[in-house]
DNA sequence: TCATCCTAACTTGTCGCCAAGTGCTGTAGT
DNA sequence: ACTACAGCACTTGGCGACAAGTTAGGATGA
């Protein structure tokens, strides 16, 4: 981007975060912006491109380009023993958990090369989607220790939120004893399953979850957010 | 991006990261490409210009496109009282601390908004810019509630380690009440600081530091993370 | 045989032209 | 007076053509 192009960025980026443009109108069109600038239209093209890349408007051939609704970030708290799915409910009335994946993990999958997943493990992936105000806002992936919970392949209902799986199961303490915050961008399957676009980067923790009580690992845990969708406490 | 796009994309960025390109080679041309994937030149233009904005390489007009050097993530301890420093040093020889700014804060300072700031006190930005193998990495503020440190304004050598500046003054216990991280991109400001493109996400952490054994506020402290320079244990 | 210069073929950089889509206004017909 | 259609002016979408930079190889001259 030269500094043509970061001027026009910047405009419009401001306009958009600080509520010039609104959610109703038109965004100004490429010739608006190129009269404005004293550009040539490819550089307001590129600019405008890279800001629907980062999920702010969108565009239709023809019509115009139009902002995308804005939504407020939930906040997430990344420690403690609190269930995603109780913090989430005390902050929106439109949440929901869906559960996209129950299959037992073939001996092959690299989650055997896990500290303390032994080959005689018998791993479960639970794969969730979380869905905020009916749109996709994180992906949860445990993969868990199943060897004392024979009838998992059959609670597909019982585990959109797996703190309900295992208190059910009579475990009610919890620690973990790694978490590792990373940030990327979505690849092909994460902006298909999460409805985003490509440059809206995704925070990903990984952890473990132990039985205080027992001593025992009960699963391995990755979630991916969306960074447009929540802040996190630490 | 259309699929034909995200393809070329996908086939670079894998051959970035899994070291099929190498440092000293030049990336396929701009017409390789266009043979290679059957599509028109604008199209691997696009993709290029985006691994551009990500980072990893940079181009030479009339010469061609290399892959700038991939450095190793450090690990940054999220939680905990140890000095960042401390930490970093022990994940590599070549780490400095400058400071960057050492001024009294104006009493129109956002920073008056927070919480447990009053217009009473006195208020110090100290910045600092963290280098990595000679490459600023992080940029560290804290806002110190200068009250009990009047000589602060001639220690500007002693600043590059808060905690080591808290120490000398007979601080040893230390907590945090709040920790808020979010994700965004680079403002032309931090850019400039950090040394990064367009489309380096930047980790954002906003918390506090208090005097555990007076009970005493200490400092606000905003830390802006090259997100490719490190990752982060919870 | 070596050095220098020139040209051609390679590379990336810039942006304009044409295509496709849409909406609005004016005119004509009923 | 109302409705429908056509044309024009607006919008975004696609990509090719030309400019600028560099390098390598060949030819010429010393």
């Amino acid at each position: 981007m030269d500094q043509e192009e970061l001027r026009v960025k910047d405009y419009l980026l401001q306009g958009i975060l600080n509520g010039t443009f609104s959610l109703d109108d038109k965004m100004p069109s490429e010739l608006v912006l190129v009269e404005q600038f004293k550009v040539p239209r490819i550089k307001i093209r590129n600019v405008y491109e890279f800001i629907e890349k980062m999920g702010y408007i969108y565009s239709k051939q023809g019509v115009g380009r139009f902002l995308k609704h804005q939504r407020k970030t939930l906040e997430v708290v990344m420690t403690g023993d609190v269930s995603f799915s109780e913090k989430m409910r005390k902050q929106t009335a439109n949440y929901k958990s869906v559960v996209t994946k129950l299959e037992r993990v073939p001996a092959n999958h690299e989650i055997y090369n896990k500290p303390q997943i032994v080959p005689e493990h018998t791993v479960y992936l639970v794969e969730r989607l979380r869905y905020i105000d009916g749109e996709p806002a994180a992906l949860h992936r445990s993969y868990i220790i199943a060897d004392n919970f024979p009838q998992i392949k059959q609670a597909n209902n019982r585990l959109t939120s797996m703190y309900s799986f295992y208190k059910s199961n009579g475990i009610n303490m919890f620690h973990s004893t790694f978490s590792n915050l990373s940030v990327s961008f979505p690849n092909e399957l994460e902006r298909a399953l999460l409805s985003c676009e490509v440059l809206v980067p995704l925070v990903k923790v990984e952890s473990d979850n132990w039985d205080k009580e027992q001593n025992q690992l009960l699963e391995y845990t990755e979630i991916i957010y969306r960074t447009d969708r929540f802040s996190f406490q630490l």
